[in-house]
DNA sequence: CGTCTGTTTGATAGCGCTCAAAGGGGGTGG
DNA sequence: CCACCCCCTTTGAGCGCTATCAAACAGACG
């Protein structure tokens, strides 16, 4: 979730122009992910901005990088879903962002992927190399103004991820995240009340820092409290979002 | 620890020129941090390429702006430390960052501070209005450019501090702090052995996500296992950096 | 010398994790 | 078309890590 170091010139890795990407693709880089608002009407687009690509295609659950790969490439969002995360050595995983339609991916720091990149649904990418990148900010210094807004965009997420992972409690945590999925559909134009949340449990645990089972116990715990219900496990009525909004800001007691 | 959003038009708010601000001066904004490496040498370095600004004193706790509060100003710090955070209605604290010498702060969303920003010590910071900034972008694309690089670095460690705050336990994040707080001295010159801290317990542990009494006694269990020992509780050694490295990635069990 | 703030240490409790197993829905093969 | 399997979700039981509540300790300052 985050943009790459275009300052840096990052000695050009092994061009593949494969369709469909092998599993542990080994090519890595984190997300920059537009705001979502602007995706649909911002003519500064960067997909615009940044013109012609080449694309790949990933089915759910396949790796487009991993955290520490060589990173010389961007990718945006064609269509579908992505999540970022980072893994402790022995394997805990925190996802860091999910990604989707219009959102660029490729977060690089000293010339490596930042994040591992996972497919959570079928997903198309553009895929842009990173010296094509260099060239087409230095002719258009509205491609670095964009970057920075989508970076600083991110930042402003990461802030309050932090409160969230650093201080709030399961139900809060769970609370916010139905809320930061109905945002995110009301921003896209569809329902904000009966939503459909593309992620199993488990994803949705590692994103919020929980265990699979406590989503679980929470999500019933609002159900049996009808704060929300649900259509299918995927799909969930928000019946009364003020509370929710409460529970989320630790107002609710 | 944020870039304020230059390409949003401000309205100006009424421009104070106080030495000294009061505790809860009523101005917000979060803090664009420059990668400590680059403060020292970089002739990029935004506080030369911004030039002329006013200057504020602040000591040590007292708020320089809080998050919400409109924002339209750019700080460099010129000598001190701030702390920026964020905060439950209910008054539980998540730290997002501390920024030192030639560090910038003032992360702007919806022309309001992201974050809150406090002195831990006496501070001096140099202040520029945002009009100023946007003028002085116009005229140099180094400036952009330079704000990017800040920016993105701000993500990569948001990225890492999001893991430690939902996947670590105590012993892990107060491992990585030190481990932290050293590469920052080395960063500068100093001795990255035998480190100070500047912050008070019960900063680091709002920092970490933990309370006062578990950074205590996770500190005090290193000490008994050979790993720190204290010249005093604000002057570290780390007698075993390897073993806090592995105790950091969670390598050690 | 007393007060105040910050640190350490102690005792206890609770939230969320771990381990375990039982549902439930969709896909595949017989 | 049905049976089986697999994966995901839910539910249950018990425990452990860290928070909470409380008090002693230590250094700074007036």
């Amino acid at each position: 979730m985050f943009i790459a170091d275009i300052s840096r010139q990052v000695p050009a890795a092994a061009p593949r122009r494969t369709k469909e990407i092998g599993k542990a693709e080994p090519c890595s880089a984190c997300a920059i992910r537009h705001a979502a608002v602007h995706n649909r009407v911002d003519a500064n687009d960067l997909s615009n901005l940044l013109g012609a690509s080449t694309e790949v295609v990933l089915s759910s659950r396949q790796t487009l990088f991993n955290e520490g790969d060589p990173g010389n490439r961007l990718y945006s969002i064609r269509d579908g879903a992505i999540m970022v995360y980072k893994m402790t050595p022995d394997g805990r995983r925190q996802i860091t962002g999910f990604l989707f339609e219009g959102d660029i991916l490729g977060l690089i720091s000293d010339g490596k992927y930042v994040c591992s990149a996972e497919a959570i649904t079928k997903t198309s990418l553009y895929c842009y190399q990173m010296p094509t990148i260099e060239r087409l900010v230095k002719g258009d210094p509205a491609i670095e103004r964009r970057l920075l807004e989508i970076t600083r965009h991110e930042l402003v997420e990461a802030q309050e991820q932090m409160l969230l992972l650093g201080r709030k409690t399961a139900k809060e945590r769970v609370a916010s995240f139905l809320l930061k999925m109905a945002r995110h559909a009301r921003d896209r134009g569809q329902d904000d009340l009966e939503i459909s949340i593309l992620m199993s449990r488990d994803i949705i645990g590692d994103y919020l820092g929980l265990t699979t089972e406590t989503v679980s116990r929470t999500l019933t715990a609002f159900k049996q409290n009808g704060l929300i219900s649900f259509i299918d496990p995927h799909q969930i009525r928000l019946s009364d979002p003020a509370a929710l909004d409460d529970i989320a800001n630790g107002e609710a007691r």
